[in-house]
Formats: C-alpha cells, structure tokens, sequence
DNA sequence: GCCGCTATGTGACCTGGTCACAGACGCAAT
DNA sequence: ATTGCGTCTGTGACCAGGTCACATAGCGGC
C-alpha cells in the first residue's frame, strides 16, 4: 500500500524524511521515549502496546502499511506521557518525518490534515472496539475472529497459546481450553507451536455469531 | 474554566462561533447524526457513551469545561461514523465552532492545533485507562473511586444502583451486593437514591489499593 | 388505604481469570 | 540414545463477577 497523501508531498519535505528499516523484533519506541519523528509504516506493521501500573501488558493495535504511530505522536505534540511499547513485527520500512516538518504539513496540506485525523479517527475506534470486545464479546466468539484473520494467507498459524491469550486479551489456560474445545469439534488441529485451521466456515459462523 | 487558547483565537472567527445553551438531559448529538460544529464546553459536561452493536451502552468519558467534542469532530472529519450518544449533565453551556473555521483555525493557529491534539491525546489516554480498568482492576476498587469522585464536595450521592453499574461498566446486581457490603463495613450509609460515604479513608485506601 | 412504578436485595447459575502442578515436546550436550 | 532442561500445553480447583429470575421495599398519586 502506497501512503495516500504521497501525491501531496512537499517535494522539500519528502527529501526530509528519511525512509528506515529496522529487524523484526525491535523496540521502536517505549515508555518514557522522546519520539521527535513522526513515523509511516511503509512495510510490515508495528504492534503497540500497553503497559497497565500492574505490569500487565495488552496489545492496543496494530500500525499496518500507510498508517502511522500518530497516537504516540500526537501524545509527545501535547506533552502527556503515554505508558506505550511499539514492536516491529517482521522487518519494518518506515518513513521517518523530524517532528518541525510533520508540524509544517499539518499546517500546510489540507489533505495531509485529513489523514492524520483518519488514523486518529480509526485509533480511536479501534480502541472503543477493544472494550467493547471486552465488555460483551464472548471469548470463544474472539479467539475464532483472531484465527481467522490471522490465517487469511496460510492454513497453518505458528504461535503459542501464550501469545494468542497475549493478542485477545486472555489467559493462556483459557486459550488452551477454548482451542482444545475447537479441536474436539474438528475446527482446527493443534500441535505444539501451531494451529492449523480445518473448518473455516464453522469458525466464521462463530465469529460472527457475537456480532448480532 | 476558560478555554486555553482563547488568546489566540481569531476575533472573526470567534464571532462566527456562536455561544449555545442546551437544557440538562439533551442529547446533543447521537449515531449517524451529520455533526457540522466544533463544540467546546463552557460550563457544566457531557457524558459520552458508545453503544455496541448488541445494544449495550457504555460510559466512555465526559467532556467537561475547557474540553471538546472533538473525537466525534475528528470522526466525522474522517468519515468515519461513530456510533457515540452526547448526552447533557446539566445544564450545557458551549461554543459552537462551524466545522469550516474549525478546519481554518487549525490551520493557522500553531496554539489552536496543540489544544486539539491536547484533547485528543487526552481521550486516547483515558480510553486506554477504561481498558486497563476493565482488564485487571477489581470491581470494589472501581467503585470505591467512583464514590470518591463523585461524593467530592457533598457527602451524599443522589443516584441509582443502575446509574453507577452504568458509568462504572459493570451491572446493577454487582453494585447492589458491594454497596451493601461497603455498608456492612461502615464505609458508606444507603438509602433509595442515595449513597452517604461515611468513611473517606477508609474508601481512599480501598480505591488505592488496586493501583499498586 | 390501594395501585403501580421504580429501586433494591438475593439466590442460582455460568463464564472466564487465577493458581498450582503435571505432562509432553524439542533441543542440545554428552 | 539417553539425559536434562526449558518451553509449551493440558487440567482440576477455586473465585470474581456477569446474568437471570424473582422477591421485596419505598414512594407518589388516587
């Protein structure tokens, strides 16, 4: 995906910012961090999360191609302090815009305006979706939704029970449970480090079945 | 409180925005309503609640004097349609801002553009709070700083059972059994549409106790 | 008083998070 | 191959809190 307001740069500025790759795994920014660089994600995405007084950690959203870090951004422009990890998962190209520039564009381009108050938009409601999820979404309907998108591409999801609770705002045990459960119904085949997805249609009716 | 930016604003600009009044109760502006005005709270607040798509509303956070509407401005900048009530607590008064001087002003005043990113930097933090109260604090610590917040300058809260499950996120069955234990421990005295707090401390060490 | 409405109290039940611990698998060193 | 260790997974017991069903209690209007 090409970032949409391309077509509106300020050539001046384009050559400003400087396009950065950075090794899957990376933290790219943490709580506490001075972020003086307003960051598109041109490739891989970024998954922010955030850290409760607890410790406990909780995956808030995903930053994918054309999107940008704008929430942290936009809490360093207005000196609140914002308890958040960004991690590069997979390799991340960025386009990285020193913070005096994004200022100026924000000032000058009207459309570059609008897309920063899209990705603002759609943070928020990301967020909103997240305790919505939490307040009534039943955690089978989640964990079904999860598989799904995660297994657009591949019959076969490699990660841990773990890092699914992790992702969906659960605990391990009940992800192993749930899985376990979907197994007995032949929606999916386990083994250790894998989900392989073995009844799409049925997962997607369960999916669903929370939305209505 | 006064708005911060005040001093900057455009005398032309601030003259095409109109002071309004809205009785207590009112809905100012609810889902799926084409919102075409920057409002800014002068005096008293505004309750915003989403509402799921199963039908549950849910407290999201209150726009109070000196504060902004601006996320369901930004949504509606964005075309990005939220499905949020505002609802008058209290009688309202606010500035109404036309959407096209909104877009002038933060254009061309640097001062106007922190106080938006202010605001929703602030709505962002406060949405991440709702999701890691969800998360990980207890219910009695959530009421007990309800009780707190609200029992600031009067010893007597008058409102329903209902109406904290409602703010708090959690159902009027949970609040009744805990407001009577609360009462059974001498932290509070109930009566129909009334809650007394009668032990600060001890309510301040409870709401405490879940932040550590 | 009586009626009707709203607010509150309470028990039974279910989901899901927590805790404790047991296996199971995978990999490396020997 | 065997042993050992670390990680991942499975499972039972328990608890907090949400849901359901219904009982009761206060309060105003007649």
């Amino acid at each position: 995906m090409d970032t949409p307001f391309r077509a509106d740069l300020d050539p001046k500025i384009l050559a400003q910012s400087k396009p950065i790759t950075v090794p899957a795994g990376t933290q790219i920014f943490g709580p506490g961090d001075v972020c003086d660089n307003f960051l598109v994600v041109l490739d891989g995405s970024v998954r922010v999360e955030h850290v409760s007084e607890s410790g406990r950690t909780l995956v808030l959203y995903r930053v994918r191609p054309g999107e940008s870090c704008i929430m942290t951004t936009s809490a360093l422009l207005s000196n609140n302090d914002y308890a958040a990890y960004g991690l590069a998962e997979g390799e991340v190209r960025a386009l990285a815009m020193p913070k005096a520039n994004f200022g100026k564009m924000v000032q000058d381009y009207h459309a570059f305006r609008t897309y920063a108050f899209d990705i603002v938009a759609g943070r928020m409601v990301d967020l909103v979706a997240i305790i919505d999820d939490l307040l009534v979404r039943k955690i089978d309907v989640r964990l079904a939704g999860w598989l799904l998108e995660q297994g657009q591409t591949a019959v076969e999801i490699r990660t841990t029970h773990q890092a699914i609770a992790h992702d969906i705002g659960s605990a391990r045990e009940v992800v192993s449970r749930l899985l376990k459960e979907f197994e007995r119904r032949g929606l999916v085949a386990l083994a250790r480090g894998s989900v392989c997805l073995t009844d799409r249609v049925a997962l997607q009716r369960l999916a669903l079945s929370g939305r209505n």
